[in-house]
DNA sequence: AGAAATTAGTTTACAGGGAAATGTTTTCCG
DNA sequence: CGGAAAACATTTCCCTGTAAACTAATTTCT
């Protein structure tokens, strides 16, 4: 074998080029781990990420229509459907086809809903505040600012 | 009907609460959209973000162990082997198993992988910009710099 | 009014990725 | 040295989420 061996990656160092400005490849890296952190703290209240999301959007907006919050939070029609199957099962939801429109249907919690959403409400929030890792509270909120204004999302006042 | 309809959501704006500072939302609210896009532009290259990914960093760090790449780049061990399998089978990447540690494998790129990342490196560095969105240059660089710190990733050099 | 097109949600059939168990090889330590 | 434990990758099985086709209701166009 010739003298220097090619800079071989043995270590566990590793070059990723362009990839450190790919906000797709970034995005990715950082959703995983919050995702696992997620599981971390809070898979033994029983909370699972887009469930608990979706009680806590049909709190905020009672009569949301399914469909709405199917766009809103990027899950897919079809997803949608078997997560509200769950929920309304599991007695936290309620689904009511209007009749001006019965296409549609609209959301809302149940009490058994209102209650497991109140329950389970502060350590949701302080999930957010570990989250921010080593981040400043600066930094943390300027993260906030710049995804929201990518993602276009925007919520009503705060 | 009453006076005022509760505060029915009926149009398409949506009440967040809390969730405005949730950054496991954020980001994965963030996230379904930059793969949305990369679908929309690059799916007729036949790229997948994933498999591109890691072609594109065997192709910086030859010989890099199949393990290492799956914990940074946050890949499933299992799929991760799979992952490979399609790579090998299609004859962009050759595995190779050391002497001097039988249990590992490392990777590298085959001429037909080289070439394969040589074609397509212009559109996908060039789909950075395009996932830029509406953000300033300043932003960006923000959002990548923070994006990095959160994941605690850190690339040699730039 | 009545056919055509659009919108809403569901069903079905499938692919992608994960957890757990397995088979090897290597390291640790008495 | 030799057996236990660890490291690495793969295989198997399962679950989540998606696409595509479908049913039902409403709107549009003439």
């Amino acid at each position: 074998m010739p003298a220097a061996a090619v800079e071989l990656s043995d270590d566990e160092t590793l070059e990723f080029g362009e990839l450190m400005r790919s906000p797709g490849f970034l995005l990715r890296l950082a959703q995983v781990q919050s995702f696992d952190l997620f599981f971390d703290r809070l898979a033994k209240h029983g909370l699972k990420p887009g469930e608990f999301t979706v009680l806590w959007v049909i709190g905020l907006n009672p009569g949301l229509r399914q469909g709405v919050a199917a766009r809103k939070l990027r899950i897919k029609p079809a997803h949608m459907t078997k997560l509200v199957q769950r929920m309304v099962t599991g007695g936290y939801v309620e689904r009511t086809v209007p009749d001006t429109d019965r296409r549609s249907v609209r959301l809302q919690l149940t009490q058994k809903g209102e209650a497991f959403v109140a329950k389970h409400r502060a350590a949701f929030l302080e999930f957010h505040e570990a989250e921010r890792l080593d981040l400043s509270e600066d930094e943390f909120d300027t993260l906030m600012r710049l995804l929201a204004k990518l993602t276009g999302i925007e919520g009503r006042e705060t």
